[in-house]
DNA sequence: GCCGCGAGGATTCTATGGAAAGTAGGCTGT
DNA sequence: ACAGCCTACTTTCCATAGAATCCTCGCGGC
């Protein structure tokens, strides 16, 4: 439980994250003050950062009954990654046409930096660097509602969870040069199709590791 | 301000219709205690509301700061129906494949009815009916994480304003069609351009109409 | 004239208290 | 014995007040 600046943040990751390793019981519901002693905070930015994970699918409010988990189930994860995919893709599409040679030399030094930081098996530096990249491309391609839409499809997981799965700083690897050469190219869709993909590839690897752990409780699978 | 059952909800519904129809000052920031004592209620359950429209995109929340209205720009429009039309034609696809002769005969009455208000000019009528065929395609295509992501690329533009847009009972009473058919022949790739298209549609007509009224204040265009 | 700085005011944010609604368990009447 | 009601407890929900933070504006120094 990090202290973000804000408590119904910091509450909300905390839940989101509980939500996502499995610790909470699946279709159970939320009790506002259990949770409020539990992060000794009061009652009111507990209910606050509820509201926000309602807005982000991950909990269901039911008027004066409470907060209900919604598990996860691979259907989800699967459903998710298609949206994030289709999102990313178009924003890639959008950032081939605008990122000119400075800034695609700038994602290949970083992405460089990538590759050091995973040889040298320096997880936390890898997701930074990982996350610096989409986030440029990302920002290129727009910075209205679509991109918002993309964080909500990409915040149900922790960014330092991806450091667990297997094979994701190779994915990161790999994949990022077909993005990047598009971009250098300024191909519109090329850039479209192997962003999809990398984040489909993503996906499946994220689906693999947790069906491994064992996180999906109560999934219809 | 019609009081739902939480004030949260009907706080947010009210600054929700406030920008979309663009009452609110783009760019401007959100006062919680103004907009508390415009609507008669506490600071509390404004908040909450506000929390719940930065998880939807229509505002930002700098901590510490306040609440900022993020302008609808003709862009954001037609980004928003892209993510719908991809996300609805997912779940018409599934509903192809998942409803049986009796809802497929359940949906062509209810199709009926729409024509059949459309013509008396009912528009109320119209738009709930409008929405029960929409809602039972969904439904029946998947209960999960992405028909919530759809109920938020839909949820920026109340329900009720469609009656105003210009052509829109007309898209529906047309449109509906090709999808009803696709469904019944349980063609899943027909399904899902039927009802992509339909969505699209349906965004023309909402952009044109909002260029129309100058409802874009600060647009890129 | 311009930059840094500090006091005052405005606003957000959290905590607490009390009212309303919902739930569970037992009791009574048939 | 079973159904319906009633009471007591739990929990959500809103209002209010105080603490922390940020912006504004005016003053002094360079």
């Amino acid at each position: 439980m990090p202290d973000g600046r804000q408590l119904s943040e910091s509450v909300a990751s905390h839940v989101r994250e509980a939500i996502m390793v499995g610790d909470l019981p699946g279709h159970g519901y939320l009790r506002t003050e259990h949770l409020a002693a539990e992060l000794g905070v009061s009652a009111t930015p507990v209910r606050e950062a509820l509201m926000i994970l309602q807005g982000e699918g991950a909990i269901r409010w039911e008027p004066r009954r409470g907060y209900r988990v919604l598990p996860l189930t691979p259907g989800d994860v699967e459903d998710l990654f298609g949206v994030q995919a289709y999102v990313a893709g178009e924003l890639a599409a959008r950032a081939a046409a605008l990122l000119d040679q400075d800034a695609v030399a700038g994602l290949r030094a970083a992405q460089e930096q990538l590759v050091d930081a995973a040889a040298r098996g320096e997880a936390e530096r890898v997701e930074r660097l990982n996350h610096e990249v989409h986030r440029t491309i990302n920002r290129a391609g727009g910075t209205g509602r679509l991109t918002a839409l993309l964080r909500q499809t990409v915040s149900y997981v922790p960014r330092h969870y991806y450091a667990r799965v297997q094979g994701w700083e190779r994915a990161s690897v790999h994949d990022h040069d077909d993005v990047l050469d598009a971009l250098a190219a300024g191909d519109r869709e090329s850039a479209r199709a192997a962003m999809a993909r990398h984040v489909r590839h993503i996906g499946v690897l994220l689906d693999a590791h947790l069906r491994e752990r064992g996180a999906y409780r109560r999934g219809s699978l």
